[in-house]
DNA sequence: CTAGGGTTAG
């Protein structure tokens, strides 16, 4: 943690900013300056050199330098900082600033597991008279999402709907859908989807992964084939339609993997990640790979999910080898339930309730000295320093 | 000489 705020003598005003002639390396453009070059590099450096300069005392600070060490909190999960930052904000008398306001929200969705603090920081907006825009609407949709808040998301559609011209950012409509989404009003997310009349990647990625996570398999891969006769269409056409092509990425395709999980379509699922590898040449992530085995899991093909974990060209997680054992638990097949299970202590990412897994299944089985012999592993392998707060990492 | 945004397995 850094502390800076206990420094600040007194509170920042632009009359004493015009005040004071600071040598030139200091003036506030040429320290932003410096704190956003380490934004991308080395954010943590933006918050060591914003609190150095409290510490001196020099008030060399403006909106801008907030603006890049909120976003440096935001990117490094300093919620303790980006706590103290918000509080000088308010010190500073910077409140009606919408684009610290906007990082804000962005930042509290980033780094607590509580998004209602963004949510906080809108109605504290609303009640201040500070309006928001196009850019405060989409990070507050987006927190709602998270949150899966549908009232609130309905209040911030509503206050949108007062603005016909926000109908025409698409950014803002792609929260919007994504908010239907994760709120569990598919419906309205469709509704929604209909209305935007130039759509992008993210837009069709959105809705197709609200049909999955909604079990309408068919109605996310129907839409996936619209897609892909619409570029076929456009690209046969002349060549100014060529630059409307909307080419599938890697985020889609987890939508359409997902959705043939979560159907259990099979041979589906695999023809749509050949087809993403050999003809749109995306190179799969763990999280493609994740989709696979939970596909083959789901149906009870644990070997053929296990020799495909095996030809996997880079290095399954827990959350993979928690996927194959608890499929090995439904299905009754201990031996592949242990070598889960020790791939997952191989990772040290084991968890209790995968002991409790394998266990189960040696009871169910009758195996009994199988299953003393793993409780007295279980007693053993109590080490000092990992506490439920670190492990419970993973599941984020 | 500088500001904020949308899609991602379980």
């Amino acid at each position: 943690m850094i502390r800076f705020l206990h420094k600040v003598a007194k509170p920042f005003t632009s009359v004493a900013q015009s005040q004071i002639n600071f040598p030139k390396h200091l003036k506030p453009t040429r320290i932003n300056l410096s704190l956003k070059s380490y934004l991308n590099s080395n954010p943590t450096k933006t918050i060591l050199l914003f609190s150095d300069l409290l510490r001196k005392k020099i008030s060399a600070v403006d909106s801008y330098s907030l603006l890049y060490v909120i976003k440096a909190c935001a990117k490094k999960s300093m919620d303790t900082e980006g706590k103290q930052t918000h509080t000088l904000v308010i010190k500073l008398g910077y409140e009606p600033i919408i684009f610290l306001q906007t990082s804000l929200m962005d930042m509290y969705a980033a780094t607590t597991n509580k998004p209602y603090r963004a949510i906080e920081v809108f109605r504290q907006m609303q009640m201040d008279g500070v309006e928001p825009d196009q850019v405060t609407f989409t990070v507050a949709l987006s927190a709602c999402a998270d949150m899966g808040a549908l009232d609130k998301g309905v209040w911030i559609h509503d206050l949108i709907s007062r603005k016909p011209e926000f109908s025409e950012d698409l950014s803002l409509m792609n929260s919007l859908v994504n908010m239907y989404v994760k709120c569990g009003d598919i419906r309205k997310a469709m509704l929604v989807f209909d209305n935007i009349r130039v759509k992008d990647v993210r837009t069709w990625t959105s809705m197709i992964v609200g049909h999955a996570l909604h079990g309408q398999a068919e109605e996310a891969l129907r839409l996936f084939s619209t897609l892909e006769e619409e570029n076929k269409l456009r690209s046969s056409q002349s060549r100014g339609t060529k630059d409307q092509l909307l080419v599938p990425n890697d985020v889609m395709f987890i939508g359409v993997l997902m959705a043939c999980s979560h159907a259990g379509m099979v041979e589906e699922g695999k023809r749509y990640f050949r087809s993403m590898i050999e003809e749109y040449g995306i190179k799969p992530r763990l999280s493609h790979f994740g989709c696979m085995v939970d596909l083959l899991c789901r149906l009870g093909l644990l070997k053929e999910a296990y020799s495909f974990i095996l030809a996997m060209p880079i290095q399954p997680n827990a959350v993979i080898w928690r996927t194959l054992l608890g499929a090995s638990g439904v299905h009754g097949n201990e031996e592949l339930a242990a070598v889960a299970q020790s791939k997952l202590r191989e990772l040290n990412a084991s968890l209790v309730g995968d002991d409790v897994a394998l266990s189960n299944i040696y009871a169910a089985k009758g195996m009994w000295e199988e299953k003393i012999m793993l409780r007295h592993e279980m007693t053993q392998r109590r080490t000092p320093g990992c506490s439920s707060v670190e492990v419970g990492k993973l599941h984020s």
